[in-house]
RNA sequence: CGGGCUGUAGUAUAUCGGUUGUACAAGUGCUUUGGGAGCAUUUAGGCUGGGUUCGACUCCCAGCAGCCCGACCA
């Protein structure tokens, strides 16, 4: 991509009506625009985080074998009325809206109830299970208070799971590979070091469900980890006989904010009864399928990547996650320069390297290295009177602080190697 | 939903009861090119509605919007 062609520019000043991190450097940046409150666009270089953060999310889900589908926004109030979960004083962030004759309808915020009365349908005997399914879709929460920045919005991007299972313990068995499988995502996006398994509170059909939270200096809730056992625990349901439970003491927690990046659900039969989604077992006998939930919120994902892993310059994106890899720049508007950097810049795209190539004649070194800091790809390749006359391409990453020269071969090397 | 703060150009800000000033961005011309360049020139602004007043962007009221703290987060 030649950034001369990139609708989006950066920013020097922080947006006056955001006070979060992730939303100054993404709006900085040209990732997303703010619409109103809770509700952004995913821009270009935005869109394209987002959907390599999908794509990772994806290939963990099929890996345990989730089957991918996409299900409507707009919610018929029937079904939810069977689960007692219309009413506003039991569901308070739902949007609700009517059709021209008046009959209600709502927008989607969670989708257990549509996927458990679809599933009638598809659900008939223990053959059919055990089985998993899951979608990204865009939900839809009317939250009293939306903030910081992507991390809470009233509109944003989140993948959620079901698991359909003939009894606890084949739902045992899958909840713990998701927790497996959410745990890769984390590291895949770059946040793994950080982000821990919590238990937290559970409801009707489990003791706890499990959060995953990253630490971070903004997170919303405060959980306290055991770092020797690598236990936490939410403070929602921290006391003393949770810690017995789980063999913990008090004097070995240490609290920390953390931002609630994932959360799984044991559901048991508490949509599948109301919403009579039954099989038949092996001795004709119809039972409730035993059912679980698995969230991950994309968007929030790659905020909290964005709070996690920057610096005072801009965003550090994680490889795998990066709009793209390797930001080449060309200094200066020399002819020798330019045509040096051109064919870079294809060279590169040749070779299938993700490249947004800065090939702006009239903008300064400065500016353009401050873009490259705050843009935050994992490579800044700079061609220069400067590099050509050291024999190269001044090559360096967004960590560190020098770059060294090196040949073209040399840069499509390094930046093919799979890290 | 309770409390607090704030609405001036695309963005960020300043001043003022009497013709809204600046910076960045944008357009034009020239110079410049290793850490957000310089000169000249152009474009562009008082959230909405009421009230007070000779006169309101400024004061008052209401609405709307935004941010922050708290509550909430199935």
């Amino acid at each position: 991509m030649r950034q001369s062609k990139l609708f989006t520019k950066t920013k020097k000043e922080n947006p006056a009506d955001e006070a979060s991190k992730n939303a100054e450097l993404l709006i900085r940046g040209g990732f997303i625009h703010k619409e109103m409150a809770g509700v952004y666009t995913y821009l270009p270089l935005g869109l394209r985080t987002l959907k390599k953060i999908e794509k990772i999310i994806r290939e963990e889900m099929n890996a345990i074998g989730g089957q991918e589908v996409s299900m409507t926004a707009l919610q018929d109030p029937e079904i939810w009325k069977k689960t007692g979960r219309w009413d506003d004083d039991v569901v308070d962030v739902w949007f609700k809206t009517k059709l021209k004759n008046d009959t209600e309808l709502g927008l989607g915020c969670t989708h257990e109830e549509p996927i458990t009365n679809m599933m009638t349908n598809f659900i008939s005997s223990y053959r059919d299970l055990p089985m998993f399914a899951y979608q990204f879709q865009t939900k839809f929460r009317n939250e009293l208070r939306a903030k910081a920045g992507i991390l809470r919005g009233r509109e944003f991007l989140m993948k959620d799971m079901y698991s359909f299972c003939k009894d606890e313990k084949e739902h045992d068995e899958f909840y713990e590979k998701s927790k497996v499988a959410y745990m890769n995502v984390y590291k895949r996006v770059g946040l793994g070091h950080i982000t821990y398994i919590v238990f937290a509170s559970g409801g009707m059909f489990s003791k706890y469900s499990h959060e995953f939270q990253t630490i971070t200096s903004v997170g919303e809730d405060l959980i306290y980890l055991d770092e020797n056992k690598g236990i936490a625990v939410n403070k929602e349901v921290l006391n003393d006989d949770v810690l017995t439970s789980l063999g913990l003491k008090r004097e070995n927690l240490v609290e920390h904010k953390a931002i609630e990046v994932g959360n799984i659900f044991t559901y048991g039969k508490r949509y599948s009864e109301p919403l009579n989604l039954n099989f038949m077992n092996e001795t004709g006998e119809s039972n409730p399928v035993f059912m679980g939930a698995y969230g991950i919120g994309v968007s929030r994902l790659m905020g909290t990547v964005v709070e996690a892993l920057s610096d005072d310059k801009g965003i550090i994106w994680p490889e795998e996650i990066a709009p793209f890899k390797v930001h080449l720049l060309a200094l200066g508007d020399s002819e020798k320069v330019t045509a040096q950097a051109n064919m870079i810049y294809e060279q590169l795209n040749e070779a299938g390297v993700e490249v947004l190539f800065d090939d702006r004649l009239e903008n300064s070194a400065g500016e353009k290295f401050a873009d490259a800091d705050l843009l935050g790809m994992p490579y800044r390749a700079v061609v220069s009177e400067r590099s050509i006359t050291a024999g190269g391409i001044e090559l360096k990453k967004r960590t560190e602080e020098k770059g060294k020269i090196v040949s073209l071969e040399e840069l499509l090397k390094i930046v093919s190697e799979k890290n």
